[in-house]
DNA sequence: ATGAAAGCGCTAACAG
DNA sequence: CTGTTAGCGCTTTCAT
């Protein structure tokens, strides 16, 4: 099985080609040679099975076989202008938020034959400039965003790079390009008036350093206001942040703070799953009923939430729907289709469990 | 700012060149006629800024500040030979044990320009060999696995892509390459003789289905029965296999399950320490108190087992350190420089707490 | 220190 | 259906 290469047609005197071969891989010509087609058919035949003859779909399918080729999508991407790639970015992948959208995301692009590149931005804003500018430099086909680009540089640099963008995890009247999200400032309200139905008269919140949470309790301490959900005299709902990521100590600590300033709450809305059972814990080891004295709701509806013992009330996030809708609106733009309704609502609902 | 494409070099009759291009993306070449030098020039202006004059320095970066430029990595990688694009494999990004390594991974790799494509495996090996496939197409600088890979095909691929493989999460006397892991019979010994310490007599197991649980619970029902810490008349510490992936819900099931059988066990080790969270709320649901009258041991000591009440005693693997090794190796390897000791046991540690 | 030429491995465009 | 030609945007090699 030689792999000589081809000499150069002779364009006048014949330059002696200098080889710049290094690995033995085995590139879509030899592939080509071995089935004596054309390049561009051994390409076709790879790419489009249905426009090449029979005959040459099996003498090509069988030179991939024998000599274990692999086409080079880095090539193919520069020469199509398709590379295949889809980068997502998420504040951090710990915090598990986000994994449930990551996982759908990374399945249904993988479905359609394209890889994910996950980049992490950190919840500040510092590193999300260099990180994008790594994702342009690769030209991937789509560049889904975990919340709304605020930084007006990296709004521009998107745009001007004419990638596809999918923002996700929040809504915003003016959108770089495609959207799948849900409103917080909903979420706020809807909880607020679902504990107010419960019968709960003093709620606090428990949230990370997170600029969606900060909107979500906004609204949730607007609404608990309303609703006279609060100590006579005050003039918002008690809450406490915590570093991101969210993480059980942190609800645990959380909580304690809570009490020590605000002993009378008889409810905490925590900005993560992961925060309640934090607070769950802690309320335990206070001895302090869960939900009779406390009741508590999380949001993201993680895997663990509805098997905790007081089963957890959660605002679920459907992270599956976003991932797959985002990886549906990536893979339809870069075949080229353009997207009926790029901008969506996904929603949320509160899952009731006993802890509530 | 023009930026019309220099007209081709006259080779006899000009044919009028089709222009493919598309996007409205600036080329090195537009960077480097602002600059008025050829396009290597700026080339090396940008990558190797030391090679070129200061005065030319300052043009270039004008110019690529004025027109936004970002370079093409897909292209550069084409030629170079070198994608800057890493990919690591995990069986599934859910469940939460992997994802320490992932995320010092990805923030090794983006330290030294390097990207992370993320592929999920599933526990099941069928979709392994068309990840594999996508993964080699795209010539990323080194693949990271997690575990070892089994599939015979599968090893001969990637030995004969000649891209650097990191195996991790295991230990194997015959690593495709290179190998960042720890030993998992070990693991198993030393959980036995440590509970066996804290004066368990009668110990089990729940663990996901996975090949290397597997291995740590025969290891440790080898050395259970050596210290005598089964039923008399036993060959074997009774066992529970949930679903994988891992989730509290599983560790739930599995302890009532066990108990339903061997209702006099005094201890389990659990293969994740969200098992170990669901057989501590089921404990606690079914008033059994840990550890008085169950010891509860986890793996991977995740960022919520210190905080737990009871705390959860765990076995400590350092994803970050397998990450940040499994990156160094590979970036090595990229820049050209061979790795000294490719093959390192990281190890493991009992980190005690409350719950044993 | 700078540049010209060639080519990485593939596909778009056009022609038959 | 098959092939020819000309690039994609960059970096290598070699020459100055």
């Amino acid at each position: 099985m030689e792999k000589k290469r081809i000499t150069p047609p002779d364009i006048g005197p014949a330059l002696a080609p200098r080889n710049r071969r290094k690995g033995s891989g085995f590139t879509l010509r030899d592939v080509a040679k071995l089935a004596n087609v054309a390049p561009i058919t051994a390409s076709r035949a790879l790419n489009t099975p249905g426009a090449v003859s029979p005959a040459i779909l099996q003498r090509v399918r069988a030179a991939v076989e024998q000599t274990g080729y692999v086409p080079n999508l880095l090539a193919g991407g520069l020469a199509s202008k398709r590379s295949r790639l889809v980068a997502a970015v998420v504040p951090t992948i710990t915090g598990s938020v986000f994994l449930e959208m990551v996982q759908s995301l990374t399945g249904a692009l993988a479905a359609a034959g394209y890889q994910l590149m996950l980049g992490q931005s950190g919840y500040e804003n510092s590193r999300e400039d260099a990180l994008l500018e790594a994702i342009i430099g690769r030209r991937p086909d789509g560049v889904i965003l975990t919340g709304i680009m605020r930084s007006e540089l990296g709004r521009r640099r998107l745009l001007a790079s004419g990638i596809p963008v999918v923002e996700t995890w929040d809504l915003t009247p003016t959108p770089i390009d495609m959207l799948v999200g849900f409103c917080h400032e909903k979420i706020g309200v809807a909880v607020a008036e679902y504990l107010h139905r419960r019968g709960r008269g003093k709620v606090a919140t428990i949230s990370g350093n997170d600029e969606r949470a900060v909107r979500r309790n906004r609204a949730f301490s607007d609404a608990a206001l309303r609703l006279g959900m609060v100590e006579s005299g005050a003039h918002e709902v008690p809450g406490c942040i915590v570093p991101a990521p969210t993480t059980l100590g942190g609800g645990r600590n959380g909580l304690r703070e809570l009490l020590r300033q605000h002993p009378t709450i008889d409810a905490v809305f925590c900005s993560s799953d992961m925060l309640a059972l934090g607070v769950l814990t802690e309320a335990h080891a206070q001895n302090i009923a869960v939900p009779k004295q406390l009741a508590v709701i999380g949001l993201g509806d993680l895997s663990f939430s509805g098997d905790l013992n007081p089963a957890l009330t959660s605002v679920r996030i459907d992270g599956t729907l976003i991932g797959s809708t985002a990886a549906r609106f990536i893979v339809e733009r870069a075949e080229g289709r353009s997207v009926s309704n790029p901008v969506c609502d996904i929603g949320f609902s509160i899952i009731e469990r006993a802890s509530t």
